[in-house]
DNA sequence: GCAGTAATTGACAAAGTTTCCAAACATTGC
DNA sequence: GCAATGTTTGGAAACTTTGTCAATTACTGC
């Protein structure tokens, strides 16, 4: 494994990391249908704002989302919509596998 | 948050999860070439047999892989060749980013 | 400046992951 | 059956992640 895959896989790695958490798979379905502010997310998704907050700076750390002050509020989007597609072609081929065995 | 809800989201985050491993997305690279054994792929990766064998049941607890008995081998195999084109695709969009704040 | 709302940060405990090693198991060829 | 090879499993140690709480910062309107 040379120093240039390496580097590869690890940045690759931490985006899928990043998006390895169901809360943050939440977050990003809520932030593709239209920005929001952090209070907004915590409260839509049942958690509290420190948890959002940092669920959030995760997320924004890999790439995946973007902010921008807006007054007091904080506004996050999507950086790139296509990766929640990722997330549907996945359940139509990979996860087939698993939701039969778990009954879906 | 609904049930369904979090049932979509912890299933797809448990998908990414399991590629949120540098050595885990070596594997799969390296699986999408053609199918190869634990062995085979410890060696090119440099780590123990164990932590391969490891790695690979979770990708293929994830649905990610697939595995068949050759013998006294175990082949695995890419289920699904779709999901690193994924990793490709979020490369050129999401990764940009981070890319440019590392310098590279 | 002060009070109020929004967001982030740091400290901490609890839970989960990764790695290594050794032991166990399965299959093949003798 | 036995040795050799390939694979999986279990346990211990180190490390990382998560959620919660309290403290802090940033902006707005009075």
């Amino acid at each position: 494994m040379t120093d240039d895959e390496k580097k590869r896989c690890e940045l690759r790695a931490h985006m899928f990391k990043a998006m390895g958490h169901p809360m943050r798979i939440f977050i990003l379905e809520k932030l593709k249908e239209r920005p929001r502010c952090v209070c907004e997310l915590a409260d839509e998704i049942g958690i509290n704002k420190s948890a959002a907050s940092k669920h959030l700076s995760q997320l924004k750390e890999a790439g995946l989302v973007d902010d921008e002050k807006q007054g007091t509020l904080v506004e996050y989007r999507l950086t790139a919509p296509c990766v929640l597609e990722l997330a549907a072609c996945a359940e139509t081929t990979v996860l087939l596998n698993r939701k039969k065995q778990l009954g879906f």
